[in-house]
DNA sequence: TGATAAAATTAGGATTACCTAACTCTTTGA
DNA sequence: TCAAAGAGTTAGGTAATCCTAATTTTATCA
């Protein structure tokens, strides 16, 4: 077993810091429930964060993220707060967002995924010249809509 | 063997897609350097692709696509073309977004990637209002160089 | 034309991630 | 308190891709 952190990994790794944070530590139910697999798929995953260092696993207990694996989450979390403002302005419903904000966290090259970020960034960034940036906002949903046919 | 058209069969028809473009057919050699994957690798998704009535394959003969395998590469080839406009939009080097944009194309509903298409055609056509979206162009390219540190 | 080089194929493995079914702990409530 | 119910584990499989190391076929050129 080569012991890298893959993309479900990083999957894993968000789904228990979002259950952390709602209520301390997180069961094997929950993280199938929240990564929508079987118990049996998230104990697999959770042994090895488990050896990996990014979480502290002992059996029938609860699920921890050590320091390592909170840095890291908190990373993933994010870029997954990058890709779903993303999403939002190029109008994708929300629905739709919250599934697809997952599948463009993997694979991709640092390098595109900062310019993800500054052109989130640059977009919200309305303080710097304000009418042009909701001109800009205005007139994509208009073309949108012009074309929904 | 489930047979469907994953992921990465749809990387393969388009590769084989761009081949058959320039040289009318594809080898498995061209199909491997392609995809970035030994030989024996591209027998087996080729035979993969042969059993889905995508390609037409003879073992030691040429690979052609079927009209079927056609008209899916060219769906493929667009929507690949969209993600590749996009990265350059948002400034991600050539080198980069050549592998991202593969990234990009699996996994994203239509939705989303419909919403991906209607962005870069709104910042494309120009035409309606050169000024505006050549400013929004330029603005951006300022922006990410602004933000290099 | 026949030996070598190049291309393609096959066999046999590895990896990642998922599943089902059976089993083992733990919790809970009568 | 102890038997179900519920939670968690394990064993054993599947599927998609990829690889290496033979092996087989085809092409090339002296």
């Amino acid at each position: 077993m080569r012991m890298e952190v893959t993309g479900k990994a990083e999957d894993y790794l968000r789904g228990i810091y979002e259950i952390t944070q709602q209520k301390g530590f997180a069961r094997i139910r929950d993280i199938a429930n929240n990564l929508t697999v079987k118990p049996s798929s998230a104990v697999e995953m959770v042994r090895k964060l488990d050896r990996l260092q990014l979480v502290r696993y002992e059996k029938y207990g609860g699920v921890l993220l050590t320091t390592k694996g909170k840095e890291m989450a908190e990373v993933i979390e994010k870029r997954h707060e990058t890709f779903k403002k993303f999403l939002e302005i190029i109008l994708v419903p929300e629905n739709v967002a919250l599934k697809d904000a997952h599948v463009l966290e993997h694979r991709l090259q640092p390098k595109t995924i900062l310019q993800f970020s500054k052109f989130v960034d640059f977009i919200e960034n309305a303080q710097e010249n304000p009418t042009f940036f909701k001109k800009w906002r205005i007139a994509f949903k208009k073309y949108c809509e012009s074309k929904v046919r």
